[in-house]
RNA sequence: GCGCCUUUAGCUCAGCUAGGUAGAGCAACUGACUCUUAAUCAGUGGGUCGGGGGUUCGAUUCCCUCAAGGCGCACCA
Protein backbone atom coordinates (compact mmCIF):
# COMPACT_ATOMS: atom_id res chain seq x y z
CA UNK A 1 0.00 0.00 0.00
CA UNK A 2 3.06 1.96 -0.42
CA UNK A 3 1.83 3.46 -4.07
CA UNK A 4 -1.42 5.53 -3.09
CA UNK A 5 -3.68 4.80 -6.34
CA UNK A 6 -5.42 7.32 -7.98
CA UNK A 7 -8.65 7.36 -6.40
CA UNK A 8 -6.89 7.75 -3.03
CA UNK A 9 -4.93 10.44 -4.27
CA UNK A 10 -7.85 12.80 -5.55
CA UNK A 11 -9.56 11.92 -2.59
CA UNK A 12 -6.89 13.21 -0.15
CA UNK A 13 -6.08 16.27 -2.42
CA UNK A 14 -10.16 17.14 -2.17
CA UNK A 15 -9.63 17.10 1.19
CA UNK A 16 -6.74 19.43 1.37
CA UNK A 17 -8.88 21.72 -0.80
CA UNK A 18 -11.29 22.00 1.76
CA UNK A 19 -8.98 22.30 4.24
CA UNK A 20 -7.63 25.00 2.81
CA UNK A 21 -10.84 26.76 1.95
CA UNK A 22 -10.91 26.76 6.02
CA UNK A 23 -13.55 23.82 6.17
CA UNK A 24 -12.77 21.41 8.93
CA UNK A 25 -13.16 18.31 7.85
CA UNK A 26 -13.81 16.57 11.09
CA UNK A 27 -16.24 19.02 13.36
CA UNK A 28 -17.64 17.81 16.61
CA UNK A 29 -20.17 20.87 17.44
CA UNK A 30 -23.50 19.85 15.05
CA UNK A 31 -26.29 18.50 17.59
CA UNK A 32 -28.37 15.97 15.95
CA UNK A 33 -32.01 16.26 16.61
CA UNK A 34 -33.71 13.91 14.69
CA UNK A 35 -33.39 10.31 13.41
CA UNK A 36 -34.72 9.92 9.98
CA UNK A 37 -36.83 6.49 10.70
CA UNK A 38 -38.88 9.09 13.21
CA UNK A 39 -39.14 11.32 10.14
CA UNK A 40 -40.29 8.97 7.44
CA UNK A 41 -42.64 7.21 10.48
CA UNK A 42 -44.34 10.97 10.65
CA UNK A 43 -45.01 11.34 7.20
CA UNK A 44 -45.15 8.33 5.29
CA UNK A 45 -49.20 8.50 5.16
CA UNK A 46 -49.63 12.27 4.52
CA UNK A 47 -51.00 13.08 1.43
CA UNK A 48 -48.67 15.49 -0.50
CA UNK A 49 -51.47 19.24 0.73
CA UNK A 50 -50.85 18.43 4.07
CA UNK A 51 -46.92 17.90 3.83
CA UNK A 52 -46.71 20.80 2.05
CA UNK A 53 -48.27 22.61 5.20
CA UNK A 54 -45.80 21.33 7.03
CA UNK A 55 -43.16 23.46 8.03
CA UNK A 56 -41.14 21.76 11.11
CA UNK A 57 -37.09 22.01 10.42
CA UNK A 58 -35.66 18.98 11.24
CA UNK A 59 -31.79 18.25 12.78
CA UNK A 60 -30.40 15.37 11.14
CA UNK A 61 -26.83 13.69 10.17
CA UNK A 62 -25.71 10.69 8.48
CA UNK A 63 -23.53 8.92 5.50
CA UNK A 64 -23.96 10.19 2.08
CA UNK A 65 -24.87 6.66 0.53
CA UNK A 66 -25.64 8.65 -3.05
CA UNK A 67 -25.58 11.47 -5.34
CA UNK A 68 -27.10 12.99 -8.54
CA UNK A 69 -26.17 16.14 -9.68
CA UNK A 70 -28.26 18.20 -11.84
CA UNK A 71 -25.85 21.92 -11.98
CA UNK A 72 -27.53 23.79 -9.17
CA UNK A 73 -29.26 21.03 -7.40
CA UNK A 74 -28.58 17.78 -5.89
CA UNK A 75 -30.06 14.62 -4.65
CA UNK A 76 -28.29 12.97 -1.95
CA UNK A 77 -29.29 9.46 0.05
CA UNK A 78 -28.63 10.16 3.22
CA UNK A 79 -28.04 7.11 5.90
CA UNK A 80 -28.23 7.11 9.94
CA UNK A 81 -28.39 4.18 12.10
CA UNK A 82 -32.37 4.10 11.93
CA UNK A 83 -32.90 4.44 7.65
CA UNK A 84 -32.36 6.30 4.65
CA UNK A 85 -33.74 9.28 3.45
CA UNK A 86 -33.41 11.38 0.13
CA UNK A 87 -32.82 15.13 0.90
CA UNK A 88 -32.51 17.91 -1.78
CA UNK A 89 -29.54 20.44 -2.09
CA UNK A 90 -30.41 23.36 -4.33
CA UNK A 91 -28.06 26.00 -4.33
CA UNK A 92 -30.48 28.61 -4.42
CA UNK A 93 -31.75 27.24 -1.25
CA UNK A 94 -28.53 26.88 0.75
CA UNK A 95 -26.68 29.68 -0.63
CA UNK A 96 -23.85 30.14 -3.01
CA UNK A 97 -21.09 29.68 -0.56
CA UNK A 98 -22.49 26.54 0.95
CA UNK A 99 -23.31 25.11 -2.30
CA UNK A 100 -20.01 25.16 -3.88
CA UNK A 101 -18.13 23.33 -0.62
CA UNK A 102 -21.29 20.82 -0.76
CA UNK A 103 -20.25 19.99 -4.55
CA UNK A 104 -16.80 18.95 -3.41
CA UNK A 105 -18.10 16.07 -1.04
CA UNK A 106 -17.99 12.35 -1.86
CA UNK A 107 -20.33 9.51 -1.07
CA UNK A 108 -18.74 8.34 2.33
CA UNK A 109 -18.49 11.76 3.82
CA UNK A 110 -20.75 12.36 7.03
CA UNK A 111 -23.09 15.36 6.84
CA UNK A 112 -25.27 17.20 9.07
CA UNK A 113 -28.50 18.80 7.35
CA UNK A 114 -31.30 21.41 8.33
CA UNK A 115 -34.37 21.10 6.54
CA UNK A 116 -38.44 20.62 5.97
CA UNK A 117 -40.04 17.57 4.22
CA UNK A 118 -42.02 17.64 1.02
CA UNK A 119 -42.47 14.91 -1.46
CA UNK A 120 -41.04 14.58 -4.89
CA UNK A 121 -42.68 14.20 -8.36
CA UNK A 122 -41.74 10.89 -8.04
CA UNK A 123 -43.47 10.57 -4.50
CA UNK A 124 -40.59 10.22 -2.69
CA UNK A 125 -40.19 11.84 0.58
CA UNK A 126 -37.36 14.31 0.79
CA UNK A 127 -35.59 16.85 3.28
CA UNK A 128 -35.17 20.04 1.77
CA UNK A 129 -31.53 21.15 3.00
CA UNK A 130 -31.77 24.70 4.35
CA UNK A 131 -28.28 24.26 5.60
CA UNK A 132 -25.77 20.86 4.97
CA UNK A 133 -22.38 20.97 6.40
CA UNK A 134 -19.60 18.34 6.37
CA UNK A 135 -19.68 16.37 9.89
CA UNK A 136 -16.61 14.16 8.62
CA UNK A 137 -14.36 13.74 5.44
CA UNK A 138 -14.38 10.44 4.18
CA UNK A 139 -10.88 9.53 2.10
CA UNK A 140 -11.72 5.96 0.79
CA UNK A 141 -14.35 5.42 -1.75
CA UNK A 142 -17.42 2.92 -0.65
CA UNK A 143 -17.99 -0.16 -2.81
CA UNK A 144 -20.29 -0.09 -5.95
CA UNK A 145 -23.87 0.99 -5.26
CA UNK A 146 -25.00 -1.79 -6.69
CA UNK A 147 -23.36 -4.69 -6.63
CA UNK A 148 -22.11 -3.95 -2.98
CA UNK A 149 -18.87 -5.21 -1.61
CA UNK A 150 -19.29 -8.79 -2.37
CA UNK A 151 -15.71 -10.80 -1.80
CA UNK A 152 -16.00 -13.13 1.44
CA UNK A 153 -12.42 -12.02 2.56
CA UNK A 154 -12.92 -8.23 2.30
CA UNK A 155 -16.10 -8.47 3.80
CA UNK A 156 -14.99 -10.03 7.30
CA UNK A 157 -11.52 -8.23 7.30
CA UNK A 158 -13.16 -4.79 6.66
CA UNK A 159 -16.76 -5.69 8.52
CA UNK A 160 -16.92 -1.52 8.53
CA UNK A 161 -17.28 -1.61 5.27
CA UNK A 162 -19.65 -4.56 5.06
CA UNK A 163 -21.57 -3.07 7.79
CA UNK A 164 -22.11 0.37 6.03
CA UNK A 165 -23.07 -0.93 2.89
CA UNK A 166 -25.06 -4.75 3.30
CA UNK A 167 -27.83 -4.07 5.23
CA UNK A 168 -29.04 -7.44 5.66
CA UNK A 169 -25.69 -7.68 7.36
CA UNK A 170 -26.28 -5.47 9.98
CA UNK A 171 -29.96 -6.67 10.13
CA UNK A 172 -28.22 -9.92 10.99
CA UNK A 173 -26.56 -8.51 14.54
CA UNK A 174 -29.25 -6.99 15.39
CA UNK A 175 -31.25 -9.92 15.61
CA UNK A 176 -27.76 -11.27 17.57
CA UNK A 177 -28.53 -8.64 19.67
CA UNK A 178 -32.26 -9.43 20.27
CA UNK A 179 -31.76 -13.47 20.96
CA UNK A 180 -29.22 -12.74 23.56
CA UNK A 181 -31.49 -10.05 24.58
CA UNK A 182 -34.63 -12.34 24.78
CA UNK A 183 -32.51 -15.34 25.96
CA UNK A 184 -31.04 -12.81 29.23
CA UNK A 185 -34.80 -11.62 29.54
CA UNK A 186 -35.94 -15.20 29.53
CA UNK A 187 -33.58 -16.26 32.31
CA UNK A 188 -33.75 -13.68 34.51
CA UNK A 189 -37.59 -13.72 34.27
CA UNK A 190 -37.00 -17.03 35.69
CA UNK A 191 -35.26 -16.13 38.82
CA UNK A 192 -31.74 -16.48 37.26
CA UNK A 193 -28.64 -14.36 38.40
CA UNK A 194 -26.37 -13.25 35.18
CA UNK A 195 -22.59 -13.34 36.40
CA UNK A 196 -18.92 -13.13 35.10
CA UNK A 197 -16.44 -15.81 35.98
CA UNK A 198 -13.25 -15.98 34.98
CA UNK A 199 -11.74 -16.63 31.03
CA UNK A 200 -8.47 -16.87 32.44
CA UNK A 201 -8.26 -19.77 34.28
CA UNK A 202 -5.45 -21.93 36.10
CA UNK A 203 -6.93 -24.82 35.00
CA UNK A 204 -9.07 -25.43 32.12
CA UNK A 205 -12.09 -27.79 32.71
CA UNK A 206 -15.59 -28.19 32.37
CA UNK A 207 -15.46 -29.31 28.58
CA UNK A 208 -13.13 -31.37 26.35
CA UNK A 209 -11.14 -29.29 24.37
CA UNK A 210 -7.26 -28.43 23.51
CA UNK A 211 -6.91 -24.54 25.59
CA UNK A 212 -5.35 -21.70 24.63
CA UNK A 213 -2.26 -21.25 26.82
CA UNK A 214 -1.14 -17.56 27.90
CA UNK A 215 1.61 -16.37 30.64
CA UNK A 216 0.68 -13.69 33.25
CA UNK A 217 3.81 -11.98 33.71
CA UNK A 218 3.26 -10.16 37.32
CA UNK A 219 1.91 -13.71 38.87
CA UNK A 220 4.84 -15.45 36.79
CA UNK A 221 2.18 -18.54 35.97
CA UNK A 222 0.28 -19.75 32.72
CA UNK A 223 -2.84 -19.56 32.45
CA UNK A 224 -5.52 -20.96 30.05
CA UNK A 225 -7.87 -19.25 28.83
CA UNK A 226 -11.21 -20.84 29.44
CA UNK A 227 -13.27 -23.45 26.95
CA UNK A 228 -16.06 -23.13 29.15
CA UNK A 229 -16.86 -21.56 32.36
CA UNK A 230 -18.86 -25.04 34.07
CA UNK A 231 -16.62 -25.45 36.98
CA UNK A 232 -17.16 -21.78 38.03
CA UNK A 233 -20.75 -21.82 37.90
CA UNK A 234 -21.26 -24.81 39.65
CA UNK A 235 -19.38 -23.31 42.94
CA UNK A 236 -21.22 -20.75 42.72
CA UNK A 237 -24.21 -23.38 43.07
CA UNK A 238 -22.52 -24.12 46.02
CA UNK A 239 -21.68 -20.16 47.25
CA UNK A 240 -25.96 -20.45 47.50
CA UNK A 241 -26.46 -18.94 44.19
CA UNK A 242 -29.97 -21.18 43.28
CA UNK A 243 -30.10 -20.02 39.33
CA UNK A 244 -27.43 -18.58 37.47
CA UNK A 245 -25.98 -18.22 34.07
CA UNK A 246 -23.60 -16.21 32.34
CA UNK A 247 -23.22 -15.46 28.50
CA UNK A 248 -19.69 -14.95 27.51
CA UNK A 249 -16.72 -16.49 25.13
CA UNK A 250 -15.21 -19.61 25.21
CA UNK A 251 -11.84 -20.39 23.53
CA UNK A 252 -10.78 -23.67 22.26
CA UNK A 253 -7.29 -24.59 20.42
CA UNK A 254 -9.13 -26.09 17.06
CA UNK A 255 -9.62 -25.86 13.50
CA UNK A 256 -11.84 -23.13 12.12
CA UNK A 257 -14.78 -24.74 10.28
CA UNK A 258 -18.55 -23.54 8.83
CA UNK A 259 -19.62 -24.09 12.50
CA UNK A 260 -16.45 -23.51 14.35
CA UNK A 261 -15.36 -19.94 15.67
CA UNK A 262 -11.79 -20.02 18.29
CA UNK A 263 -13.55 -18.00 20.13
CA UNK A 264 -17.48 -18.51 20.23
CA UNK A 265 -20.39 -17.39 22.80
CA UNK A 266 -21.62 -19.57 24.74
CA UNK A 267 -24.86 -19.59 27.54
CA UNK A 268 -24.60 -21.65 30.65
CA UNK A 269 -27.13 -21.50 33.41
CA UNK A 270 -27.48 -23.84 36.38
CA UNK A 271 -30.83 -24.77 38.57
CA UNK A 272 -30.64 -26.25 41.58
CA UNK A 273 -33.56 -28.63 42.63
CA UNK A 274 -33.53 -29.71 38.94
CA UNK A 275 -32.71 -32.52 37.20
CA UNK A 276 -31.92 -32.58 33.10
CA UNK A 277 -35.65 -34.07 32.97
CA UNK A 278 -36.90 -30.61 33.82
CA UNK A 279 -34.44 -28.64 31.35
CA UNK A 280 -35.54 -30.01 28.45
CA UNK A 281 -39.44 -28.27 28.70
CA UNK A 282 -37.64 -25.53 30.18
CA UNK A 283 -34.84 -25.55 27.16
CA UNK A 284 -38.30 -25.59 24.69
CA UNK A 285 -39.83 -22.54 26.72
CA UNK A 286 -36.54 -20.25 26.22
CA UNK A 287 -36.45 -21.47 22.36
CA UNK A 288 -39.84 -20.63 21.71
CA UNK A 289 -39.76 -17.18 23.63
CA UNK A 290 -36.41 -16.46 21.46
CA UNK A 291 -38.31 -17.74 18.26
CA UNK A 292 -41.74 -15.55 18.81
CA UNK A 293 -39.45 -12.46 19.14
CA UNK A 294 -37.13 -12.91 16.54
CA UNK A 295 -39.04 -14.88 14.08
CA UNK A 296 -42.81 -14.23 15.48
CA UNK A 297 -43.56 -17.94 15.72
CA UNK A 298 -42.99 -21.39 15.74
CA UNK A 299 -42.27 -22.31 11.89
CA UNK A 300 -38.73 -21.97 10.90
CA UNK A 301 -37.44 -21.55 7.59
CA UNK A 302 -33.94 -22.89 7.21
CA UNK A 303 -31.92 -23.66 4.17
CA UNK A 304 -34.88 -24.49 2.69
CA UNK A 305 -36.13 -26.78 4.97
CA UNK A 306 -39.62 -25.60 7.50
CA UNK A 307 -38.34 -26.20 11.03
CA UNK A 308 -41.29 -26.70 13.70
CA UNK A 309 -40.82 -25.39 17.19
CA UNK A 310 -43.87 -26.58 18.25
CA UNK A 311 -43.45 -28.38 21.75
CA UNK A 312 -43.21 -31.16 22.98
CA UNK A 313 -40.05 -31.61 20.53
CA UNK A 314 -39.26 -35.23 20.08
CA UNK A 315 -37.19 -37.11 22.15
CA UNK A 316 -34.75 -40.55 21.97
CA UNK A 317 -32.08 -42.51 23.69
CA UNK A 318 -29.03 -42.40 21.96
CA UNK A 319 -29.00 -46.10 21.48
CA UNK A 320 -32.64 -45.96 20.18
CA UNK A 321 -31.62 -43.21 17.73
CA UNK A 322 -28.93 -45.09 15.95
CA UNK A 323 -31.48 -47.60 15.51
CA UNK A 324 -34.43 -45.44 14.16
CA UNK A 325 -32.90 -42.88 12.92
CA UNK A 326 -28.96 -43.83 12.28
CA UNK A 327 -30.46 -47.37 10.64
CA UNK A 328 -28.39 -49.63 12.86
CA UNK A 329 -29.81 -53.26 13.99
CA UNK A 330 -30.35 -53.70 17.72
CA UNK A 331 -28.78 -56.77 17.75
CA UNK A 332 -25.68 -54.38 16.63
CA UNK A 333 -26.52 -51.77 18.98
CA UNK A 334 -26.57 -54.13 22.17
CA UNK A 335 -23.13 -55.76 20.49
CA UNK A 336 -19.66 -53.76 21.17
CA UNK A 337 -18.18 -56.02 19.07
CA UNK A 338 -20.43 -55.17 16.19
CA UNK A 339 -20.24 -51.76 17.07
CA UNK A 340 -16.68 -51.41 17.23
CA UNK A 341 -16.78 -53.07 13.48
CA UNK A 342 -19.43 -51.15 12.27
CA UNK A 343 -17.21 -48.04 13.31
CA UNK A 344 -14.03 -49.59 11.36
CA UNK A 345 -16.44 -49.42 8.12
CA UNK A 346 -17.14 -46.07 8.52
CA UNK A 347 -13.42 -45.08 9.08
CA UNK A 348 -13.73 -44.89 13.18
CA UNK A 349 -11.32 -45.99 14.93
CA UNK A 350 -13.05 -49.33 16.29
CA UNK A 351 -10.33 -50.73 18.49
CA UNK A 352 -8.98 -48.06 20.95
CA UNK A 353 -11.29 -45.58 21.69
CA UNK A 354 -13.78 -46.60 24.90
CA UNK A 355 -17.20 -47.63 23.91
CA UNK A 356 -19.04 -44.28 24.61
CA UNK A 357 -16.77 -42.65 21.83
CA UNK A 358 -17.77 -45.54 19.67
CA UNK A 359 -21.28 -44.94 20.04
CA UNK A 360 -21.49 -41.29 20.11
CA UNK A 361 -18.90 -41.37 17.08
CA UNK A 362 -21.46 -43.66 15.10
CA UNK A 363 -24.17 -41.37 16.25
CA UNK A 364 -22.43 -37.98 15.14
CA UNK A 365 -22.04 -39.52 11.93
CA UNK A 366 -25.22 -41.37 11.07
CA UNK A 367 -28.09 -39.66 12.96
CA UNK A 368 -26.90 -35.68 13.95
CA UNK A 369 -27.08 -34.66 10.12
CA UNK A 370 -30.84 -36.23 9.79
CA UNK A 371 -31.73 -34.47 13.00
CA UNK A 372 -33.54 -31.38 11.52
CA UNK A 373 -36.85 -31.00 13.53
CA UNK A 374 -35.98 -30.44 17.13
CA UNK A 375 -35.07 -33.49 18.91
CA UNK A 376 -33.50 -34.16 22.25
CA UNK A 377 -31.07 -36.89 22.28
CA UNK A 378 -31.05 -38.03 25.87
CA UNK A 379 -28.74 -41.34 27.80
CA UNK A 380 -25.59 -40.53 27.00
CA UNK A 381 -22.22 -43.25 28.33
CA UNK A 382 -20.78 -41.94 31.15
CA UNK A 383 -16.89 -42.59 29.66
CA UNK A 384 -18.07 -38.97 27.19
CA UNK A 385 -19.69 -37.49 30.21
CA UNK A 386 -17.29 -36.93 33.45
CA UNK A 387 -19.22 -34.24 35.06
CA UNK A 388 -22.67 -35.56 34.58
CA UNK A 389 -24.94 -37.89 37.61
CA UNK A 390 -25.13 -41.04 36.92
CA UNK A 391 -28.52 -42.53 35.87
CA UNK A 392 -30.20 -44.66 39.22
CA UNK A 393 -31.00 -47.86 36.84
CA UNK A 394 -28.12 -47.92 34.17
CA UNK A 395 -25.05 -46.52 35.79
CA UNK A 396 -23.14 -46.88 32.47
CA UNK A 397 -24.91 -43.99 31.47
CA UNK A 398 -25.07 -40.37 32.72
CA UNK A 399 -28.46 -38.50 33.52
CA UNK A 400 -27.95 -35.85 30.15
CA UNK A 401 -29.51 -34.41 27.03
CA UNK A 402 -28.21 -32.97 23.92
CA UNK A 403 -30.58 -30.92 21.63
CA UNK A 404 -30.32 -31.00 17.79
CA UNK A 405 -32.12 -28.42 15.24
CA UNK A 406 -31.43 -28.23 11.45
CA UNK A 407 -28.93 -31.27 12.05
CA UNK A 408 -26.96 -28.87 14.51
CA UNK A 409 -25.95 -29.60 18.22
CA UNK A 410 -27.61 -26.65 19.83
CA UNK A 411 -27.22 -27.78 23.67
CA UNK A 412 -26.23 -29.96 26.20
CA UNK A 413 -27.66 -30.62 29.37
CA UNK A 414 -27.43 -32.63 32.32
CA UNK A 415 -27.64 -33.57 36.09
CA UNK A 416 -24.58 -32.14 37.90
CA UNK A 417 -22.52 -35.04 39.58
CA UNK A 418 -22.63 -33.20 43.23
CA UNK A 419 -20.77 -36.72 44.92
CA UNK A 420 -17.18 -35.47 45.27
CA UNK A 421 -15.65 -39.05 45.49
CA UNK A 422 -17.36 -39.79 42.24
CA UNK A 423 -15.95 -36.55 40.92
CA UNK A 424 -12.54 -37.05 41.65
CA UNK A 425 -12.66 -40.76 40.26
CA UNK A 426 -13.69 -39.35 36.90
CA UNK A 427 -11.39 -36.82 37.11
CA UNK A 428 -8.42 -39.36 37.50
CA UNK A 429 -10.14 -41.55 34.66
CA UNK A 430 -9.03 -38.28 32.72
CA UNK A 431 -5.45 -37.59 33.87
CA UNK A 432 -4.90 -41.09 32.98
CA UNK A 433 -6.57 -40.65 29.54
CA UNK A 434 -4.84 -37.58 29.33
CA UNK A 435 -1.17 -38.70 30.00
CA UNK A 436 -2.00 -42.02 27.43
CA UNK A 437 -2.16 -38.34 25.25
CA UNK A 438 -5.75 -37.44 25.07
CA UNK A 439 -5.05 -33.90 24.50
CA UNK A 440 -8.62 -33.04 25.39
CA UNK A 441 -9.60 -34.86 28.64
CA UNK A 442 -10.07 -32.97 31.99
CA UNK A 443 -7.54 -31.70 34.23
CA UNK A 444 -7.21 -32.39 38.06
CA UNK A 445 -9.30 -29.99 39.85
CA UNK A 446 -8.54 -30.13 43.35
CA UNK A 447 -10.36 -27.02 44.29
CA UNK A 448 -13.36 -28.19 42.20
CA UNK A 449 -13.73 -31.48 44.47
CA UNK A 450 -13.44 -29.71 47.35
CA UNK A 451 -16.14 -27.29 46.65
CA UNK A 452 -18.39 -30.12 45.96
CA UNK A 453 -16.66 -31.33 49.27
CA UNK A 454 -18.72 -28.48 50.94
CA UNK A 455 -22.18 -29.55 49.63
CA UNK A 456 -23.45 -28.46 46.33
CA UNK A 457 -27.20 -28.50 45.66
CA UNK A 458 -28.48 -31.43 43.69
CA UNK A 459 -28.90 -29.03 40.26
CA UNK A 460 -29.10 -29.70 36.47
CA UNK A 461 -27.09 -27.47 34.37
CA UNK A 462 -27.32 -26.47 30.20
CA UNK A 463 -25.19 -25.00 27.69
CA UNK A 464 -26.19 -23.23 25.08
CA UNK A 465 -23.93 -22.16 21.87
CA UNK A 466 -25.05 -18.71 21.23
CA UNK A 467 -23.66 -18.31 17.48
CA UNK A 468 -25.06 -21.53 16.26
CA UNK A 469 -28.97 -19.93 17.90
CA UNK A 470 -28.09 -16.90 15.93
CA UNK A 471 -27.19 -19.14 12.58
CA UNK A 472 -30.55 -21.36 12.70
CA UNK A 473 -32.95 -17.94 13.19
CA UNK A 474 -30.93 -16.11 10.34
CA UNK A 475 -30.70 -18.99 8.35
CA UNK A 476 -27.10 -18.57 7.66
CA UNK A 477 -24.62 -21.90 7.38
CA UNK A 478 -21.18 -20.06 8.41
CA UNK A 479 -20.53 -19.03 11.95
CA UNK A 480 -18.59 -16.51 10.08
CA UNK A 481 -21.42 -14.89 9.42
CA UNK A 482 -23.00 -14.38 12.55
CA UNK A 483 -19.53 -13.28 14.37
CA UNK A 484 -18.52 -9.16 13.74
CA UNK A 485 -15.01 -10.17 13.32
CA UNK A 486 -14.34 -13.87 12.87
CA UNK A 487 -10.86 -15.30 13.30
CA UNK A 488 -8.74 -14.99 10.18
CA UNK A 489 -5.03 -14.75 8.98
CA UNK A 490 -3.44 -11.37 9.79
CA UNK A 491 -3.32 -10.03 6.27
CA UNK A 492 0.08 -9.28 4.57
CA UNK A 493 1.34 -7.58 1.50
C1' G B 1 -3.37 -30.63 9.05
C1' C B 2 -5.02 -32.88 3.85
C1' G B 3 -7.78 -32.25 -1.00
C1' C B 4 -10.28 -29.11 -4.63
C1' C B 5 -11.22 -24.06 -6.17
C1' U B 6 -10.36 -18.66 -6.14
C1' U B 7 -7.02 -14.08 -6.20
C1' U B 8 -7.18 -8.96 -12.84
C1' A B 9 -8.72 -0.86 -11.70
C1' G B 10 -11.62 1.77 -5.45
C1' C B 11 -16.03 -2.08 -6.16
C1' U B 12 -18.45 -6.11 -9.29
C1' C B 13 -16.62 -8.97 -13.14
C1' A B 14 -14.76 -10.43 -18.53
C1' G B 15 -10.13 -11.98 -20.87
C1' C B 16 -6.84 -17.23 -19.73
C1' U B 17 -7.74 -24.62 -23.48
C1' A B 18 -4.92 -21.12 -30.00
C1' G B 19 1.04 -17.20 -25.05
C1' G B 20 1.81 -11.28 -28.69
C1' U B 21 2.89 -6.89 -22.39
C1' A B 22 -5.29 -5.74 -20.51
C1' G B 23 -11.31 -4.64 -21.12
C1' A B 24 -16.56 -3.51 -19.36
C1' G B 25 -20.13 -1.49 -15.79
C1' C B 26 -20.28 1.35 -11.44
C1' A B 27 -17.07 4.75 -8.71
C1' A B 28 -13.42 8.95 -9.92
C1' C B 29 -11.87 13.53 -12.82
C1' U B 30 -13.45 17.89 -16.52
C1' G B 31 -17.76 20.18 -18.69
C1' A B 32 -23.41 20.67 -19.41
C1' C B 33 -27.89 20.17 -16.64
C1' U B 34 -32.68 23.21 -10.47
C1' C B 35 -37.86 16.99 -9.03
C1' U B 36 -33.55 12.82 -9.82
C1' U B 37 -33.35 7.90 -7.88
C1' A B 38 -28.52 2.10 -11.03
C1' A B 39 -30.27 10.23 -13.39
C1' U B 40 -28.68 11.68 -18.40
C1' C B 41 -25.19 13.64 -22.20
C1' A B 42 -19.95 14.79 -23.97
C1' G B 43 -14.90 14.01 -22.80
C1' U B 44 -10.56 12.14 -19.58
C1' G B 45 -7.52 9.42 -16.41
C1' G B 46 -6.74 4.98 -13.61
C1' G B 47 -3.70 -1.68 -13.47
C1' U B 48 4.31 -3.97 -11.84
C1' C B 49 -3.21 -9.09 -13.73
C1' G B 50 -1.82 -11.81 -5.05
C1' G B 51 4.17 -12.36 -4.10
C1' G B 52 8.57 -14.94 -5.92
C1' G B 53 10.88 -18.22 -9.41
C1' G B 54 10.94 -20.98 -14.12
C1' U B 55 9.81 -22.25 -19.52
C1' U B 56 9.70 -18.90 -23.83
C1' C B 57 12.09 -14.15 -28.51
C1' G B 58 7.73 -12.79 -25.51
C1' A B 59 3.64 -14.88 -19.61
C1' U B 60 -2.41 -12.07 -16.81
C1' U B 61 -2.46 -16.74 -19.82
C1' C B 62 1.81 -22.65 -19.28
C1' C B 63 4.88 -24.94 -14.97
C1' C B 64 6.87 -24.67 -9.77
C1' U B 65 6.61 -22.34 -5.11
C1' C B 66 4.83 -19.10 -1.24
C1' A B 67 0.64 -16.23 0.84
C1' A B 68 -4.42 -15.16 1.79
C1' G B 69 -9.47 -16.64 1.21
C1' G B 70 -13.62 -20.11 0.03
C1' C B 71 -15.63 -25.15 0.09
C1' G B 72 -15.08 -30.34 1.50
C1' C B 73 -12.63 -33.91 4.97
C1' A B 74 -10.49 -34.43 9.90
C1' C B 75 -10.99 -32.26 15.18
C1' C B 76 -14.73 -30.06 17.92
C1' A B 77 -19.62 -26.81 20.07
Amino acid sequence: MSEESQVLRQRRQKAEALRDEGVDLYPNDFRVQDRLADIKARYDDLADEALAQEERTYVCAGRIMSMRSFGRATFIHLKDTTDKLQVYVKRDVVGRDEYRVFRKLDIGDWVGVKGNVFRTRTGELTLLAQEIRLLTKSLRPLPEKFHGLRDIESRYRQRYVDLVVNDAVREIFITRARIIQNVQEFLKGNGFVEVETPMMQPIPGGATARPFKTFHNALGIELYLRIAPELYLKRLLVGGFERVFEINRNFRNEGISLQHNPEFTMLEFYRAYATFEDLMPFTEDMICSVADEVNGGLQLSYQGDTIDLTPPWRRYRLKEALITVGGLEESEVEDERKLRARAETLDIPGSGPELGKILTKLFDLLVEPKLKQPTFITHYPLDVSPLSRRNKDDPSLVDRFELFIAGREIANGFSELNDPADQKERFLQQVAAREAGDEEAHFMDEDYIRALEYGMPPAAGEGMGIDRLVMLFADLTSIREVILFPQLRPERD
